[in-house]
DNA sequence: ATAATAATTGAGTAATCATTCAACTGTATT
DNA sequence: AATACAGTTGAATGATTACTCAATTATTAT
């Protein structure tokens, strides 16, 4: 789409747009921003949050079968979830444990069970 | 797939499994929690939200011009932004307004930011 | 009534994504 | 060396989704 004629509107609120354009130039991580949010954004991806929010660390294994799912697919979203910062992991053995990467993804999830209790 | 044969491995911490599925059951809505989160987790949506933390309300055209988009895909991702609880409206003649729902989106937003910022 | 404009809507499409499946890697045990 | 098991990986597939386009609704002005 060209950006010229991108918005098919007359703007009404020339300096509110102004401002609003200003307050997105002031943020420069937006792509960065909704892949960690889009990371909470998935039932399978929250659940294994829940747990590890629950338990210091957990085995793939033992998530898998918390959740009776295949251990593949727990990777698979494992991976998802350390690529975007959510957790991180150690491994000792043949065994990888996996826990929380710090107090703001606890932080967003808790008040995201507040959000919910409250309506 | 059926439940029965669903995680292909001998559970190592049967205990922590235990706890972990404890704590699986204490939250009902893991669902409208994903859709929650979901939703702060696109690029558009984002940007949609962080104007409107900027500003008390915008009309979808000042959004549009503002993000150099259609009104109509405006429109489709503040539907979703209303149905999943960010986002409220009000309408004066022609003119629908937007804005925030609650604290709490602006709450999880800001965190966000700030967690971009410490990486 | 008619025209103009803000916004919504539904269908269509291309892109993204969650899970499965089968093959593979790395580590420990015998 | 051979076997077993925890975990990873890539391709394939069906489902979801962001945006476009065209049509429509609701409101205001002439």
């Amino acid at each position: 789409m060209s950006k010229d004629n991108v918005c098919d509107c007359k703007c009404i609120h020339r300096e509110r747009a102004d401002v609003a354009i200003v307050s997105l130039k002031n943020i420069k991580c937006f792509g960065e921003l909704s892949n960690f949010f889009k990371t909470f954004g998935d039932e399978t991806r929250l659940k294994i949050i829940c747990i590890l929010d629950s338990q210091n660390e957990m085995c793939v294994c033992d998530i898998a079968y918390s959740l009776s799912m295949t251990k593949s697919a727990i990777s698979h979203q494992l991976k998802f979830l350390k690529e975007n910062g959510l957790v991180v992991s150690r491994k000792i053995g043949k065994i990888v444990f996996y826990s929380l990467a710090d107090e703001h993804v606890k932080d967003i999830f808790e008040l995201g069970i507040v959000h919910m209790g409250e309506k």
